[in-house]
DNA sequence: ATATATACCTTGCATCAACAGGTAGCTTGT
DNA sequence: ACAAGCTACCTGTTGATGCAAGGTATATAT
């Protein structure tokens, strides 16, 4: 993977990605961002509205853990309708990653067609 | 595929599309337009305004044609920087997508820790 | 008191897909 | 001659989202 992704390619994923973040594990924003950083590049600044985005749309509960070290770490967990979301996006996804594969994909070469008799 | 794909998912992928699209065939922008439409549901009104920064770019070559119906059909093809930028875009989308589907995949089910004796 | 690391947050900006609204040419039918 | 339908093209405005600059705050170590 280059070093760094186009902008434009995570518009609308993002939400996807922390969905399934949180899908295997409650997490707190720092650590998802963390993750999402190394997975895909995502800056680290960019995860506070997303999450506060997708608590105003109710896919995601939140409490207050006392961290080891630092300030006290909000988590962030699924919600039903966070749940819901997850596998409706991820459907979707999958459905247009794969109709973008498919224009990618070199057509196998043609036979030339034949002369008429 | 749901009816209709996410705006957000198509943002920076549409241009990549018609790189392959056109790494195919030349083409004209109402045919690519008809394509890509079928392909990931991309309005038709949106491709004069891509196919111009495409050419203002320099990815992209035009030449105009009579139509056997209708006005004339103004065709493009792929310069040579048109092509290496398929090929740099086309591996960013692989590993990006990858990146992606990697995150989606539910972690294998870890075996519980043994006590300690 | 200061430095460092962790953790959180808001706001303005840039970018791009959508689409409303439009022009224009050609064919066909009346 | 005109209207309708279809093809083909085009621009400007809007809205959504990722970015990142700039900031606050807490805990620990020195």
């Amino acid at each position: 993977m280059p070093e760094t992704i186009d902008i434009q390619l995570k518009k609308g994923v993002l939400g996807l990605c922390v969905l399934a973040v949180l899908a295997r594990n409650e997490s707190y924003a720092y650590e998802i961002a963390s993750h999402l950083s190394d997975a895909i590049g995502m800056g680290e600044g960019t995860i506070y509205p997303l999450m506060r985005r997708m608590q105003t749309d109710g896919l995601v509960a939140t409490y207050m853990v006392e961290s080891p070290a630092g300030p006290s770490r909000k988590y962030y967990k699924l919600t039903d309708a966070g749940r819901a979301a997850l596998e409706a996006q991820r459907d979707e996804w999958r459905g247009f990653a794969s109709a973008v594969d498919a224009l990618l994909e070199p057509l196998p070469a043609t036979p030339a067609p034949l002369e008429e008799a």
